[in-house]
DNA sequence: CAGCTATTTAATAGAGCTATTAAAAACGGC
DNA sequence: GCCGTTTTTAATAGCTCTATTAAATAGCTG
């Protein structure tokens, strides 16, 4: 190899990325990405073997990046609602930066049992990334032993967050289509959804 | 014809049901279908003519099926925070007996422009339907005007029920798997779920 | 049962897909 | 400029898929 990443070969990255996840993996032929790339068919083959090899490169990527971003309010340490407003802070801004990052990651998680497995396998192998998790559970844990906040189980306080993040983003697509709106319109309206979503929050979680 | 849905034909559309709920539009084909409902393959086609024909038929349907589950607690005459108990007990309780469709109609309205339009022309031809979403609309504003809820846009409101209820089951899979929980204990977290839920709405949404 | 229609079958055209292979072209050091 | 390696190409094997067709079968009616 000449240099360490062709510029076919991230060439090629690039464009199963794009094509991965606005058409996911069914949806996308190795003669596609190959067209978009600008290069020869045979040759995604060559430089991945298999378009499942491919596919894994991508998912587990964007996964891992998702992830990056997710931990990161997790662990700091302030007070309780100082994390809350960080958390839908973070999340929105990465949805509005990958806006199509969440459905591709669902998309596949729900569809292929063998994601999944990959997945839990990822964890397995990095047992300390609970860490993360089980911080995240001992603060909510102070806060409501504090009278910060009301008793509630700190899975459900994250599926509370994801719920309010995510469906925004999963709806927007469809949204901007019935009611014909622009992309102007529609950062207008996932802005709005956020302080909306802070809203809820705040006073849903008040003792 | 001698009856009116024939045996077959009916058979065929079951499985078509089945496997496009499981699969997706890309992810089933004419040729498993017909194996399913253990018939030669040309019968698919000749009973819908095309994959796409019959696809649609089952689209539209389970999307009927969904809207007129959901008009219900929407049309009802009650107080306010019954109106909101009721929708997310009616939600919920389609969701358990009907788990995959909220992601089977998010995946095609989210993956393909057509079905978006098409659902959008079933509205513009109905546009009593409308009717529906303003009715909730105005017991929303009548809400707030008497003081029962804080100051918040319908929509906003609907997003905030949306999103507490789907994201639960999107997650379920997902969660069965990471935790490697079994059906019983499924049923269980989704019951805690609607419970969470309920709480942070009620309590969110005082004044 | 004869004749008509509705249903079912096997066969196949025609397209697209993944993956492989053998040969050609490009590139590097010597 | 030659030689070995890396990269790229064209060709193609071997699938699977949708849709159609012509022929066979079943079912009803008079």
């Amino acid at each position: 190899m000449r240099n360490n990443t062709s510029n076919t070969e991230s060439q090629i990255l690039a464009s199963a990325e794009k094509l991965f996840i606005e058409k996911g993996f069914k949806g996308t032929s190795t003669t596609a990405i190959a067209k978009d790339a600008g290069c020869n068919q045979a040759l995604v083959h060559y430089y991945f073997r298999t378009k499942e090899n491919l596919f894994q490169k991508v998912f587990l990527g964007k996964f891992k990046q998702l992830f990056e971003q997710i931990k990161v309010p997790l662990e700091r340490e302030t007070d309780f609602f100082s994390k809350l407003e960080n958390m839908v802070d973070v999340y929105f801004n990465f949805m509005i930066q990958n806006p199509k990052i969440p459905y591709f990651i669902f998309n596949e998680l729900i569809t292929n049992p063998r994601r999944r497995k990959q997945l839990r396998e990822l964890f397995m192998q990095k047992p300390h990334q609970d860490d993360v998790y089980h911080q995240f559970c001992a603060s909510v844990e102070k806060a409501i032993s504090q009278g910060v906040i009301r008793d509630i189980e700190p899975l459900d306080l994250l599926m509370d967050v994801g719920s309010l993040v995510v469906f925004s983003f999963l709806m927007a697509p469809i949204i901007t289509d019935f009611l014909d709106l622009d992309q102007s319109h529609l950062t207008d309206f996932v802005d709005h959804r956020k302080r909306e979503a802070l809203t809820l929050l705040f006073q849903g979680l008040r003792v």
